[in-house]
DNA sequence: GGGCGCAAACTGCGATCGCAGATCAACGAT
DNA sequence: ATCGTTGATCTGCGATCGCAGTTTGCGCCC
């Protein structure tokens, strides 16, 4: 609990606290939620988080409320924090919303992009490629996140953005959950680049298939081991 | 509605808080701010809200935090808390995936109603229809929503409809800003007939269409009266 | 040695207090 | 009478404390 390190936090140059301390940490799981460092089922407490975090529970409960709110956690009946665990209706139903706004995103930005969005999603590309190359998961999903964002980010409509990243706040840990392997990858890489080449080529059409296939087909791996939450039980000493 | 008990509104019955007094907060003002209560730049406060409902500030705080970040309220550069003025490319961004989002639930309602459900709908389209009838602008707004939602409640897919909600909650104020007249009623009405039948018939493509024309329709008036917020601006003295 | 029980240590939630920043009102000077 | 300045009071945000309920784990009893 040292007071020292409240405002700012070990993160080197960081000049201040830019936003407030609830929307940091806010900010901070939804990001690992987003890029798969959350299990489903996983319990998270705010006086623990609040402790790492060296902060008050009080930022770290608000941020923690909101995401529940937001479908991300839930409260157990024991009052207890966890990731959710989703059901396979609620999968199917964030999957079928996936497809309609993603697939909306992605004909927007094909209208709406430009050079320098083009750019930045071609890099988010050769990352991705990298990293599902050398089949390394984390990194392939953050990577994976962030090159749809970076498509949909092109779309420049910050509340579908909102929406569609909320989405992605619910799925990351199942996604995650289902370790894609390299078959896994290696067809979703083919949507990738189909959905990288639309872009270029402002094929609205074109990036809406893509995306909606990369969805689709990866929705069924991911469906299949919904059912296997390895966090929640913990027989005895975890 | 005075909050003269804490624990326990008066709601008779109610054996005691069903939810948390931030959770039944946010639902009070969420419904506000969709059933056209608040007007666009309408002050906000924390303590004064707390006052009010005889709680503390901080349920309030949650509460008001949660709306801000989805959208609902905003911070001013003065830290106060005020309903969000939209501007015309926030309006179109929301109308674009209202359209989308409550064609599709409309869609999937149409294929999904049960009996029970299609009862309460035409339970609202009545209430609806007297309070246009009677140009009752505060009664035709509630009941407006309450028809939309009960339309959407019907596709049985609580993520859809929260989602949807959350858009409502951004508009609510806007359209209640337009107030609409006898002819917007009107018109308004026609959609609405259409969308019962086409629900009644299991019309999935009909109801679409009848929701796409109502929102599409009602947003023109809407958008037209944004740009005056008859709260905002206090040149002196109140 | 094994099962039971109670207390300590957790959980989220609400109340209260204090802080930094901004607004506003009232007072004093010109 | 008008302008400038200052203090009281507002704002949201964070920390700390306390409450009620649940889980857990250590010690006691059989």
């Amino acid at each position: 609990m040292q007071g020292d390190s409240v405002t700012g936090p070990a993160t080197g140059a960081a000049p201040l606290k830019r936003d407030s301390l609830q929307q940091q940490i806010y900010d901070r799981v939804f990001d690992g939620l987003v890029s798969g460092s959350y299990l489903p089922g996983q319990v998270l407490s705010t006086r623990g988080m609040a402790q790492e975090l060296g902060v008050s529970a009080m930022p770290v409960r608000e941020a923690l409320t909101r995401l529940t709110a937001e479908g991300a956690l839930e409260l157990t009946s024991s009052r207890t924090l966890r990731v959710r665990v989703l059901t396979p209706e609620d999968f199917d139903e964030i999957t079928a919303i996936r497809v309609n706004l993603e697939g909306m995103a992605g004909e927007r930005a094909a209208q709406q992009v430009t050079e320098p969005d083009l750019d930045r999603v071609r890099t988010l590309h050769a990352e991705l490629t990298t990293a599902a190359q050398g089949v390394e998961t984390d990194r392939y999903l953050a990577a994976n996140a962030a090159f749809h964002d970076g498509i949909y980010r092109a779309a420049q409509w910050p509340l579908l953005l909102s929406m569609i990243r909320r989405l992605w706040l619910t799925v990351g840990p199942a996604i995650r959950n289902s370790v894609p392997d390299h078959q896994h990858m290696a067809t979703s890489m083919g949507y990738h680049d189909d959905a990288l080449q639309a872009l270029a080529a402002r094929n609205a059409a074109g990036l809406r298939a893509a995306i909606v296939g990369d969805i689709e087909t990866a929705a069924q791996g991911i469906r299949a081991r919904l059912a296997e939450p390895p966090e929640t039980p913990r027989p005895r000493t975890g």
